[in-house]
DNA sequence: CGCAATCATATGTCAGACGTTTAATTGTCT
DNA sequence: AGACAATTAAACGTCTGACATATGATTGCG
């Protein structure tokens, strides 16, 4: 872990590189104690504040963590779920918003990930993950609400499907996918008659699961991926008609 | 985007934070340079050192980019796929290689998404595509191939199909899946007669693909994964049993 | 023996400086 | 006037040295 051609450039990222190296590599276990900022500088032969760039780049990928005084110093960071879960949402987020991926392309992934969940979730399905869909369901029928309280309680039926399959994986991988689309789904204005049909497939879904019936949980997402790119596509269109009238 | 409590810890942290927030909401667009690290200083009240901190930050994200030279500064980066692909794969190995994430469930991950491809994948899959999946298939059969070597044509063909369903999201969401799971596939010692069974598994998935038969290519990705399961156990088994004869 | 004051260590921050890269400007020559 | 070369200016990248602050360990006193 010393690799440091005498190019006088990106030298904060060739220390991360190499700090990171090591520590996916096994090299530098879990919670093991990095060598002090001064320390480092002296190994690397740089200054202080170039390894502490170095640093900040890593504590920005949750790789270490940092913690001050006598006894301080940076530690490898045992990565959390929850902790990807929020890179994995914003890395999603900024790709979905300015990569010119399109709702229908999100909006199949989304749901083909959810479909593969659906199996496990049929199987595993516990009372808590069925009592949050139910309750998400039936916040959804409430009247006055919002188009983004009725997006977030759309987020959260869907986290509580996708976590029922009682796969750590699974959630991380589609914590991105579904939440990313938020900012996206909250641009859609669901009319009575919508938010009716939605309920009424989430209501379904939730039967399905409690039966511990797979296919049918499978149709009845299969009809929600639909009826959403039906709705988004609705919107799209208005949208596109707005802009010619002007 | 001047929030910085007088709190005089973290001020790095907060200052990333804010530029961050201002990219992820639109404020600061693709390609907006933003003000030099002096006038950041200035404008946060802070020394340069640690603006550039804040920088490095986000340049570990992937968010901003830097030039040196006349023109040169901190740019908003349009993030594109292929460095989302290194951050993803980069998380998920170190979720799966020190966050007790078993191999049965990194396993069921990978091919329940892989089976949510399946379908558009054989809707999709272009010459291009087939192509590779035959190709790898068939070096998978070169005898004298080292383990390491059958498990990355293993992960390139698996890539292939997930790439044929022609949704860039769920190339990026499977990327970490299935590259993540390489270094422990590594660990697995194959007989030619478990190889034999993987290819002609693949060979069969090719064929279904290329048939554009989705049910055949599930049900042979579901033998696969069952395979693979199986395999990865009796890996496990042995190895127990040589830490009990120890 | 217990508790409080002190100390040592390491991170967090600041100030000022120099080197390097790069583009724009200027100046000169044809 | 136009083209090419030299100068200049802006900005990042790095270094040095210093001070502030947090925190565990040590020491000293009652």
């Amino acid at each position: 872990m010393k690799i440091d051609p005498s190019n006088p450039a990106d030298l904060s990222a060739q220390i991360a590189k190499a700090i990171r190296d090591a520590i996916i590599s096994g090299a530098l276990p879990v919670d093991e104690r990095l060598p002090s900022e001064a320390e480092l500088a002296e190994q690397f032969d740089v200054s202080r504040p170039t390894v502490r760039e170095a640093l900040k780049r890593l504590a920005a990928q949750s790789l270490i963590r940092t913690q001050r005084g006598a006894t301080g110093g940076a530690f490898v960071n045992r990565l959390r779920f929850e902790d990807a879960y929020g890179q994995q949402i914003t890395t999603s987020t900024l790709l979905l918003s300015m990569n010119d991926v399109s709702f229908a392309t999100a909006c199949e992934a989304r749901y083909a990930l959810e479909r593969a969940c659906a199996p496990l979730s049929a199987a595993r399905r516990t009372a808590d993950h069925l009592a949050t869909m139910r309750a998400e369901a039936h916040r959804q029928s409430q009247p006055g609400l919002t188009d983004e309280a009725f997006c977030a309680s759309d987020v959260a039926f869907h986290r509580a499907l996708v976590d029922a399959a009682g796969n750590p994986v699974l959630s991380y991988q589609l914590a991105g996918a579904v939440e990313a689309m938020q900012p996206l789904m909250n641009m859609i204005t669901f009319s009575a008659r919508d938010r009716e049909r939605i309920i009424a497939l989430h209501t379904a879904i939730a039967d399905a699961i409690e039966a511990q019936d797979s296919a049918q949980a499978d149709e009845n997402l299969a009809n929600l991926a639909a009826y959403t790119q039906e709705l988004a596509q609705d919107v799209i269109a208005k949208r596109a008609a707005k802009a010619r009238a002007k």
